[in-house]
DNA sequence: GGTGTATACATAGTATAACGAGGTATGAGG
DNA sequence: CCTCATACCTCGTTATACTATGTATACACC
């Protein structure tokens, strides 16, 4: 999939996939790509400054942990974070209605 | 609406957009304001760059016309353009998909 | 012991596209 | 005349997803 698209959604996604519980960048990468099916297949590229971004806004926060002799960062969803992601799901929403309504078959 | 969101997306709106009747830039974008109810308004530094994209690529055709003593560019979907309408609507609706199973509220 | 694969992180540079700001011109209404 | 709505255009900025590249560990296999 182009992921022009992804554009302004991909914050959305990464702190709802937080949303549960903690998790760490490699490993939210492959439950994505589970989850659509394969649709969204994030480049890690994409995901660790984006991780880096909403860290750095407050909005997650990091600590390294060590599973199997392998380093990770785990994130997790920080309250600001909590009220940043019911923003944006509201937010998607709109988007989703008004780009419904302008590109359904009549 | 943050206008970031948009990336990727505006092209499958204005195709959409010209697919019942030829329409001119300046009507395109009230008809957007007035579909969505204000979410999409649209700037004409966005829509008309836009159009043009879209015609280099065969996706439109354009003529002049003149309405009222004022000049209109006026687009028309071409046959090509309305594949690649198809095309966008499908990938829109995989976008969705994918979006709402990553963001839905458990 | 070497090779390959999966895991796991990071960053520097690039490309693109929506947007802001500014400019031009016409017609209608007061 | 002055303002407002209509109607077009373009230049420069900026945000951000992506490509490419590099590092390192664990594990399986021969």
């Amino acid at each position: 999939m182009r992921r022009e698209e992804l554009k302004g959604h991909l914050d959305l996604i990464l702190l709802a996939a937080l949303e549960g519980e903690p998790a760490h960048g490699y490993g939210i990468i492959r439950a994505i790509d589970e989850l659509t099916g394969g649709t969204f297949d994030l480049a890690e590229g994409t995901i660790y400054p984006a991780l880096q971004r909403l860290e750095v806004a407050g909005h997650l926060a990091s600590a390294w942990e060590t599973v199997g002799g392998r380093r990770r960062r785990v994130y997790r969803l920080t309250t600001p974070g909590q009220r940043e992601l019911a923003r944006r799901r509201q937010q998607w929403g709109q988007f989703a209605l008004a780009m419904t309504r302008l590109v359904e078959t009549p």
